[in-house]
DNA sequence: GCACCCCGCTTGCAACAGCTAGCACGCTGG
DNA sequence: CCAGCGTGCTAGCTGTTGCAAGCGGGGTGC
């Protein structure tokens, strides 16, 4: 019988392998600091390998302004970059800080520190934010090695299954 | 009482499910919401004793579009909303949440900012995090109003100050 | 009376956001 | 070969934003 916390911790990473997936390429995108919104709009669409036209419909925008958009042509509105967040799943106040809407927070409080003092969470919900938390973290540093391991071309033992590489981003 | 795996099975299915709704949700606060901003800043300026021109020139946009936006008849960009937040010396950040394009999110900031800052995430697993973290406080709050109207049988405040109403009074 | 200053608002315009219709290109199956 | 579908982009259009020029009203000093 599997102890509580290595059963929340299996539970929650086979829901989220699908996302996890998307969120792995994502990562890496962010790694690239982007100097517009534009280009990380595009970053995160790649990454997420969703089309252009695909995008443009979860978000409700036209794909032509979309693309003008991601190009630096135009600067959307704050409402069309929730919008765009939105198809992107992602929150909002991201995009209004890559387009300089939202001061980026700075003071790196603790995340964990924070999470357990939040008297707004019950003990409960404290434990499953904390363990998905740390997956997610987890996975995050994961693959970053993995990154790092395949730029110095050293076998890295990997101890996942092969994730699609970004190649497949301009299928 | 729920064992562990049909409770967080049915936390995470249902943060998929709470997305679409609090899309729906935000676009109803907005609507209600963004017809008031322009009043908001009346309110404000009133309250700080300014004349419409002389906020105008501190916030650095025209007295009539300023005129404009006080009486709703102009819908101002997050850009200008930040030009008169200076002007107010009041945060940008609340008129954008007068105006309806950020959110207020309940919790604590330091937890939401610490979620947004943390580079430990990408950017995917921030926003299911703050999702999940959302529908948590929500339900927290709900259990303790509900454990506070039975202990007192009396519609007890819950931890969250009402919303302080915009100072028509001193207009 | 006048000129001058303040006030908030009206009007018309230029620039821009966001859209539709359509293009060119690549790929696939018959 | 073709047709069909996907891709991202161009061009032109409409509606909105934000502005400058100016209005009418009130108050003050000469």
């Amino acid at each position: 019988m599997q102890r509580p916390t290595e059963f929340v911790r299996d539970q929650v990473t086979a829901v989220r392998e699908s996302v996890a997936t998307a969120a792995a390429e994502a990562s890496t995108a962010n790694t690239t600091v982007s100097s517009s919104v534009g280009e990380f709009i595009r970053n995160q669409r790649n990454a997420a390998q969703v089309s252009l036209r695909e995008l443009s419909r979860l978000a409700g925008v036209s794909n032509p302004y979309l693309s003008q958009v991601e190009r630096g042509l135009r600067k959307p509105s704050a409402e069309i970059l929730a919008q765009i967040a939105r198809g992107l799943k992602i929150s909002a106040e991201t995009l209004y800080e890559q387009a300089g809407i939202l001061d980026r927070r700075s003071g790196t409080a603790s995340t964990v520190a924070a999470l357990r003092a939040d008297e707004a969470l019950s003990e409960r919900h404290k434990a499953v934010l904390l363990e998905l938390y740390e997956t997610y973290a987890r996975e995050h540093a994961a693959q970053l090695a993995r990154e790092q391991a395949a730029a110095s071309t050293a076998p890295a033992p990997t101890t996942t299954a092969p994730t699609p590489t970004p190649q497949e981003e301009t299928a």
